[in-house]
DNA sequence: GACATTCTGTTGCAGCGTGAAGTGAATTCG
DNA sequence: CGAATTCACTTCACGCTGCAACAGAATGTC
């Protein structure tokens, strides 16, 4: 408990890199949801859900895969996707063929949603994240995501470098 | 409103890159916040809190130069630095020279707290973060988070290549 | 010197997320 | 078969965050 008297600190650069990191973790999410919420009164998370639907075979999916493509919890995608029904954007109705599976269907609503949702939400990423980044960064970033992610996440389906 | 038939979609590359970072941006904080409440019972951002304070002058700060410093809102910071005060950890008091501002200070309890919180938060952040990066990989990054950082708060004190 | 404005920080309210318990369906095993 | 376990999802209680309204102190203006 107290074996180390010198664990592996970071190096001064090091250390820079990680305190721009984590800005940007405390910030980028702040300001993609700023964009979403004026201008479509969607949460990012809401419109990973609706966007993960609209490319769906028939606009629907399973609860847990849905999950999944969103990246957050079941609980979480549950109460999401009740406000999103309230809203008429999606339906639930269980799977005929195995009654403890719920499906989320996109509505045609919810899909005009998306397609209205999506230019706005694609400037705002393309501004804040990739233009005032080169050429080479911008690919350094994608491999770097994903062995980020590879780390955070080791069962994931964000293969390192295929 | 309704002029851009296609307006600047993203790349192939580009949306894969994006889905990455965006898969980052939601699941490696939630990583960081694990280790922290399981070895330290401490949020990343309460840690950030007194960590900032622990190399602070007099381990005292400014509440609002404190907010900036763990690039909180002010509200946030009250709160939090409430709940550190009761766990012992942080003192405030007015600032004799003007009523207005509040200082924030870092008891000896505080300071130890970070102390021994501090070697498993690094190691944390070099697995998730460092491990899976190769050395320029690591220097790219830097640069990166930084031209975010820039145009996600223009005004921000993070100078992109400075 | 008194009033309005500005600055700093706190508080109240509403919304969102997490983790644990609960419901109901399907599967496994005796 | 029938009981126990596992699975998919939902619901609940709790804590945290952001925003807006608020209170107190300092500054500027006449």
């Amino acid at each position: 408990m107290e074996a180390d008297p010198e664990p592996r600190w970071l190096e001064p650069d090091e250390r820079e890199t990680w305190m721009s990191l984590a800005a940007l973790l405390m910030r980028l999410p702040g300001a993609l949801d700023a964009q979403l919420q004026r201008d479509a009164a969607l949460t990012h998370f809401e419109y990973l859900v609706l966007s993960g639907l609209s490319m769906a075979p028939e606009r629907t999916m399973r609860m847990s895969d849905l999950a999944v493509a969103a990246e957050g919890s079941l609980p979480r995608l549950s109460q999401v996707v009740s406000r999103l029904e309230k809203r008429g954007w999606v339906r639930r109705f269980p799977d005929p063929a195995d009654g403890r599976v719920t499906l989320a269907v996109l509505t045609d609503e919810g899909y005009a949603k998306v397609v209205a949702a999506a230019p706005g939400h694609v400037e705002a990423v393309r501004q804040l994240v990739f233009d005032p980044l080169t050429k080479p960064q911008r690919r350094q970033l994608r491999e770097i995501a994903r062995r980020i992610m590879g780390a955070v996440d080791p069962g994931g389906h964000c293969p390192p470098s295929a």
